[in-house]
DNA sequence: TATTGTTATACTCTATAACTATA
DNA sequence: TATAGTTATAGAGTATAACAATA
């Protein structure tokens, strides 16, 4: 009988609980990841978009669309190929995502403020091991 | 200057990548939770599941239809409030929430081979104390 | 011709309001 | 009257197919 947590379950509520945990902008998962790639790869052609999030090339135009009419993202021109659509997010689209980090953080702090310190050092240790697990996911 | 990873922006990858691990079945996030939680609590009522998820009473009506129809779940009568639906996982149902956690569990196996073994040791030391974080934000 | 993006259209999901049945 | 659930209806989101513009 194995009745250690398993990793998986625990992602998997992980994945539950960070849904309930931002919620500024009322943005849905796709339009958040999407904000918040532009702003830490900055502008992105919009097939490229597309193929990071998962989605197709028109729900890609369309999320920006969206992103466009609520003055979070904008579109520009490639100089270099006038097929291409550059798109870039707003000061407004920067600040929506700086306030959503910043929501799930500070709920975070008090959920992680209500467990042993020996719970907190363990998690705070498996930080950079968890990133490295989430970066060789994302190369593959 | 921090550049160490922040918990939420890593939580918020491991939200990104449970979401494409595990695709047995095409459900979407809330039928998958509802399956898991029929698994792990046994029949409950309709509108118990509806708070718990975070969806409206209707929503949860027309879920549970879906599932029904695909033969994951059914409906049976309470013998003591004729009001009340109770809903329950079918054998196809339970099979599929251990496919996907199967699958899941699979795909972090092979990720997490590709990490040093300190980095294991690191994650395996904080897997109960993330469950217990978890625990604490589904109480709250 | 191939590629980038958009438009047209249809389907899934989920919400609110109005309703039925039971307590 | 209050509660459990369903039906009616509408809107958001996303897919595939067909199209337009540029390379």
């Amino acid at each position: 009988m194995d009745s250690r947590p398993e990793l998986g379950t625990v992602f998997d509520e992980i994945a539950i609980m960070v849904r309930r945990l931002s919620t500024a902008g009322q943005l849905n998962m796709t339009a958040a990841a999407v904000l918040a790639r532009l702003r830490r790869k900055g502008p992105q052609r919009l097939t490229e978009l597309a193929i990071c999030e998962g989605v197709s090339q028109p729900g890609m135009t369309q999320l920006v669309t969206r992103l466009e009419r609520e003055g979070l993202a904008r579109r520009t021109p490639d100089a270099s190929d006038r097929r291409v659509v550059l798109v870039e997010a707003t000061p407004e689209g920067l600040d929506l995502v700086e306030r959503r980090r910043a929501e799930r953080a500070a709920a975070l702090h008090e959920l992680v403020g209500a467990l042993s310190p020996a719970d907190r050092a363990a998690i705070d240790a498996a930080l950079p091991a968890l990133t490295r697990l989430v970066e060789i996911h994302r190369e593959s």
